[in-house]
DNA sequence: CAAAGTCATTGACTTAAGTCAATAAAAGAA
DNA sequence: TTCTTTTATTGACTTAAGTCAATGACTTTG
């Protein structure tokens, strides 16, 4: 198993030292998944934290038979679904692959387990749900305050890369709009031949 | 002070004895605002967290001269900006009041010195937090999912005072959309005399 | 009480997103 | 490579929200 990225990780939001991390290192497993291949499914009670070594992921409910992609997940990313975890409820979304995608894991209920014995634990979920919680309360003034061109524009500020690696009617459905209205969007800011 | 509102609240998360309430208390402040008055100024940071006795309040934030509110805060509920004392970073948002109200107050900060010693404390925070977290996350996917008229009804059903109590141009930027728009997703909805 | 201000409704019109269908382009599989 | 599937674009049209302006109802307050 190749930890590099997510001690890197882990560093950038609080010193972490070796005999620590290979505490936790213990529980962790690695889980390739191939391209349209479904971490989590929706209905299920999620037990897992992952990290993405590689490859990218996105979460999507259900409405009508209509899929709405709520989130991306890209290399050196944490993701669960820690709202099913905490309230111990099934699960309104489901994780899919968009790539092939390696992921470490590890259940919620072994790493609350350290909380006590390893401060750093503790310390770095708060600040990744401390992230989340402001990601998406930002999400959601955008969602409010600004027009579906802006969002769009944000988003290829914020996310560059996520436009060239994932089809581009589920960055609608993350915007919020179908697939053509994204499609005129960009045909009107294109520069006329 | 009057804290059978707060003791009640408190209670229905976790149990806590009066001892404990009692050293909490001592750091709680009463705060009245009039009809209008603002508590929390946009471009300062946050440090209070409040218990909302009576009134109504809601959070806005400001584009372009326009307003749009994000959320509403009525009796019983917990109210503050944790992202912004956690950050110390300046809000984004003002909070106002919309009836005349009674807070309770109390410095994030001093609220944070008990957790280790209180240990009801930190867990009804994370309560409430995760609580908070949860409204958020729904929100964010009915802005995705759900058409303007979807989203009125279910927040009818979710706090049908509310529509009595605030102007309905604040609904309607809560819904983001127009005030005229809303006037007229009523009136489809309008037995015709 | 009258006057001023605020808020909701309505009408006429504009704008942009939604819908449906056809086609083109790109990606994947055999 | 060719065939198939998936995805993106475009056109024609519908629908609903946005905009602007006028009016009426309701509050507030001097």
């Amino acid at each position: 198993m190749n930890f590099d990225a997510i001690i890197a990780a882990v560093n950038k939001m609080i010193p972490i030292n070796q005999s620590d991390f290979d505490i936790v290192a213990q529980k962790l497993s690695v889980r390739h998944l191939k391209k349209n291949e479904i971490w989590e499914q929706e209905g299920k009670i999620c037990q897992l934290m992952g990290f993405v070594n590689s490859g990218i992921l996105r979460q999507y409910s259900l409405k009508d038979g209509n899929e709405f992609t709520t989130d991306f997940f890209m290399e050196n990313e944490f993701i669960g679904n820690y709202i099913s975890y905490q309230t111990q409820q099934p699960s309104q979304t489901i994780t899919e692959a968009l790539e092939p995608c390696e992921l470490l894991t590890i259940p919620f209920h072994d790493f609350v387990s350290f909380y006590e014995c390893i401060p750093a634990t503790k310390k770095s979920a708060k600040i990744v749900g401390d992230q989340k919680l402001f990601q998406l309360y930002e999400k959601n003034t955008s969602l409010l305050m600004d027009s579906p061109e802006e969002r769009y524009y944000k988003l290829i500020e914020q996310k560059p890369d996520l436009i060239n690696r994932v089809p581009q009617y589920m960055i609608a459905q993350y915007l919020g709009i179908r697939p053509e209205s994204l499609s005129r969007i960009r045909k009107r800011h294109r520069p006329k031949k």
